[in-house]
DNA sequence: GTATTTAACTTGTAAAAAGCAAGTGAATTT
DNA sequence: AAATTCACTTGCTTTTTACAAGTTAAATAC
């Protein structure tokens, strides 16, 4: 049996989650790189969303020092800089969609692909696979 | 294959996640409600992360106004209410576990039961089963 | 049956963070 | 050499959070 009762996750893995993603524009910028192919600096400030330029820095900065991003000069672009998720970054992908599988089951606003949420539920594990193989050939 | 390159999730089920739960002190919350067995306002502020009784107060009402906890007077004791998950609270579980396990996996500092990680990683469906009956019992 | 305590907040104010507009600097294209 | 692009930084205003103290309603203590 599973003891509910503990109080002391001395090192919380909540806490720990919050302390290193844990706000809005995180989880948004998080989501322009597993699922939505952006790259660049303006490609998230054109996300939509509406995140200051300084925030955005301070997000990338601080996902960068935590290790779920990585940032390179564009190799075809010299004067571009290119995130990327790191391994660390990639690993959020089963939170991640478990997020997306609870927002379109309560939220009848959101527009998920059909063939997208269908393969979430019906075969997740090809689904991340080729989620996977996207983010590594880029 | 997935089309990675949707620029258009009208209702982006990321977008409303955070528009949920997306703040550090709810995901606490939550936490607490989930695992911890925790159902008191005293409770949650005891709970040693440092919430302000304002922002707790707060949170609480936003959770409840969006239909993730209820609230309701304690029978045994009726100067006290018990906060509760909903259903759609309670199916953030998925979720919470993916994060869970993430965080087990990448912060040395995370002291989960060894008990619980195990049974995350090798029988996630049973330790689901069990929480979700000590949520449902209580 | 009044007085104190418990529980769950609310209020006021200071500090921190976010939002907004404009500016900077390095590389690149014209 | 001049103009443009890109990725920020800076300064200022607004919003949110943190902290301390106060309020209210019910329950127990005397």
């Amino acid at each position: 049996m599973v003891d509910k009762k503990t109080k002391n996750w001395a090192g919380c893995p909540v806490r720990f989650g919050m302390s290193q993603f844990g706000d809005k524009w995180s989880f948004l910028i998080i989501r322009d790189l597993m699922f939505k192919g952006r790259k660049y600096y303006n490609e998230f400030l054109e996300a939509g969303e509406g995140i200051s330029t300084n925030i955005l820095a301070s997000r990338l900065a601080d996902l960068e020092y935590n290790g779920l991003v990585s940032k390179h000069q564009d190799t075809i672009k010299r004067s571009k800089y290119i995130y990327n998720l790191t391994e660390k970054g990639i690993a959020l992908m089963p939170m991640m969609l478990a997020m997306i599988d609870w927002a379109e089951e309560y939220d009848s606003q959101t527009e998920v692909p059909t063939e997208f949420i269908k393969m979430l539920r019906e075969n997740p594990e090809k689904l991340q696979k080729e989620l996977l193989e996207q983010l590594k050939q880029e």
